[in-house]
Formats: C-alpha cells, structure tokens, sequence
DNA sequence: GCGTATCTTGACCGTAGGGTCAAGATACCA
DNA sequence: TGGTATCTTGACCCTACGGTCAAGATACGC
C-alpha cells in the first residue's frame, strides 16, 4: 500500500495510515491497562511516534477510545450478520459460533477492549447495549423460540444460550493468558464448541 | 462485632475493621479501574478514610492489590473444591457450577478484579495459574476423562469443558452490566446452566 | 492518672500523565 | 521555485496520584 512511488493521493494516505497506526497500538494498550490505565504516551511509543503527534490526530483519550471501541464494534457487528446467512438452527449457530471464535482469536486486544469496557460499567457503550444490540439479541431469540417451537432444537433459554456462546468464545479472547498457562503454550482447536452449542 | 461494651481484644479488632473495610472498597474500585487505573484516593474515599490512613494498614498500592487477589483466589479455591464432594458426574458438576454461580454472584466485584488481571496478562496471578490452578485442572480432567471412558458421560473435551464452565459462569459476573441491560433490569436464575453441562 | 503503643490526618513531595504550543519539516500545487 | 496546507516534535503547563511525615488523638495496661 506504501510502496507506490508518490502518484496517488498522498495526504490522505498519510493521515490514515497515521491514524490506523496509532489505533492499533491503542487497542492494544487499552485492552491490556483499561481507558483510565491506558498512559497516551505508552499508546504513542507503542505506535513508535511521540506522544504530541498523537495528539494531532486524536485531540482527546476519551475521542481516541471511542473509536477504538467504534471499530470493534464494527467487527462484532459483522459476527453477529452471519447468524443469519442461514435458515436451519444447526447451520446458523454453527456459523455465529464458528465467527465468534474468528474475531476472538483475530481481535484479542478488541475484545478486551469490549470486555473492559463493560466491567467498567459501560460508560461508552450504553447506549448501544441498550439500544442496537438489544434489539439485535431479542430478535435472535424470537427465532430461537422459533426452532424450540417447531423442534427443531431441544427446548433451552435463549438468553442463556446466546449468553453460555458469548461467554465462551470470549473467554479465548480475554483469558488468553490463562488458557495458554493452562495448556502449557499450546493453540486450540474450536471445532468442539459448535457441537456443544445444541 | 462492634456493638460490644470495651471489654475485649480491642486494638486488634480496630485493625481487622479497618483492614476488612479497606479490602472491600479496593475490590470495588480495582474491579471498576484495574490496577493501573484505580486510584488509591479513591479507595481510601470509597472506605471513608484519608488516603493516609489507607497507607498506614497497607504500604503500597501493589501490596493491596495482592491481598485483594488472595482474598478472591480463597474464594475461588473454596468453590473448587465442591468439585469433589459428589463422585457421580452429574452431582459433582451440578454443584461445581452451582458453587461457581454464588461466587460470581456474590463476589462480582472480585471476579472482575480477576478477570482484569488475566487479562493484563497476569502478572500478579502468572504463578498460581502455572502451578496451583494447573495440578488442579489437570487432575479434574482425569477425572472427566475416566467419566467418558466410563461412559457415564457423553464424550467431551474435558478442558473445553471447564473453560465453558468458567466463561459462562464468569460472565454473570463480569457481564453484569451488560445483562442486565439486556435483561431490562430482571435477575436471572442459574438452574438452566447445569443442564446444559453434561 | 500516666506512659506507651497504636491509630488518624492534613500538609507536603516528586513524578507521571493529559494536553498545548510554536517552531520547524514535508508534501503538494502552480 | 515559491507558497500554502499538512504534519512532526521537543519543550512546556498543570493536575492527579502514590507515597511520606510529623503532630496530634485514642486506646489500654499499670
């Protein structure tokens, strides 16, 4: 992407290279020390720029976190889509569950992000919870009871489904470190957990 | 405990008062902030004491926040062991879950302060993981794996198992707020969960 | 009541951290 | 080649925070 000589738009480039630079590295930071622990200037170094710099492309942390939390959501948000690219219970939660576990394992610090935000009470993300996913999660569980309905799939809670899918796709994600102490350094496989899902 | 005239061991009950009192407060605030962002002022004020005095009973901010994490690691430890009151699958992960279930719900606070440090990559918890939490987790695995082999179970991945144990039964606590939003303010029952263990 | 040990607290210190600024460097367009 | 817009950065400011201190208050054994 950088390589070309210098005949397209070059400005532009510039600043968003510079800004997806400095929000990967925030992401980064953020997931590991949470928004009040998170130092800007550890987030720059991380970034590999001085901390000023930062500064001219994200005026504020709080302006900075927002977007982090923005992108993420962003990918969450497309997990979530594909739950409903089919129509049978077993091919559907196959493939949320299958791309719950992608983003957990490609988004690890964002994740974090999420679940830090939350235990922080949700300050930023309120309003979505309240408002977006809400209304995302009541429809699933209408279609849910749906398939319960039509027995499809043995009766179960769908809140307490959906909950058990994003509890333990996330745990990969947010106790990373534990898992791999556990496991003595080794990967893992998520084929298992489709399977247990109904 | 408080309410008694003047006649027993009274400095050391200011002490343990004043200790007890500290400790609650910083498991408030450590699992609202982490670490890195809780502010021992703000302990101090959320125990209703001059920040002074907090550092009179506990030297530094790292010294409290191990004894917070002893503290929530007893707890932990103590709902471990109902793992092994019952012999037969079904009782024994019945009232693991179930003992797991109280803890994060009467301990949210120090569940979050756990879940923050996994995922500041442990450094404080990084040996008992390798070491306690480990024997642990693997001599319940060869447990589950003589229930399969028994077939008194369905076959399973053991580890994937109690990670799904410990995610689920995590996230109501550290999800909380998220759930109840979702929940519109409703408190949940937790009989569902052991179900869909087995 | 007196002396010692413990407890309490406001004031203080040094560093770290969020954010600003103004002077220079670079890119781009004519 | 010159001019303008964007970008870069060291130095700086101010508040917040972890931790100390010393002077006073309280508890308690004698």
């Amino acid at each position: 992407m950088s390589t070309q000589p210098s005949t397209q738009p070059r400005k532009i480039e510039i600043r968003e290279a510079n800004q997806a630079v400095i929000l990967e590295a925030a992401e980064k930071i953020f997931a590991m020390n949470g928004f009040k622990g998170a130092a800007t200037g550890d987030i720059a170094h991380e970034a590999g720029i001085p901390k000023a710099n930062l500064h001219y492309y994200f005026k504020t942390k709080s302006n900075l976190y927002r977007e982090v939390l923005k992108s993420v959501l962003d990918d969450w948000m497309a997990a979530a889509s594909t739950f409903d690219i089919y129509h049978e219970p077993e091919e559907a939660l196959r493939t949320y569950v299958k791309a719950k576990m992608e983003f957990s394992r490609q988004r690890p610090f964002g994740s974090r992000v999420w679940a830090r935000e939350i235990m922080s009470g949700a300050p930023v993300l309120d309003n979505f919870l309240g408002t977006t996913l809400k209304a995302w999660l009541n429809e699933r569980v209408r279609i849910i009871r749906l398939w319960v309905r039509e027995e499809k799939i043995k009766p179960v809670d769908p809140h307490a489904l959906m909950y058990m899918i994003w509890a333990t796709t996330q745990h990969y994600a947010d106790f990373e470190r534990q898992v791999i102490i556990l496991n003595g350094g080794k990967e893992l496989s998520d084929r298992r957990y489709r399977q247990r899902t109904d």
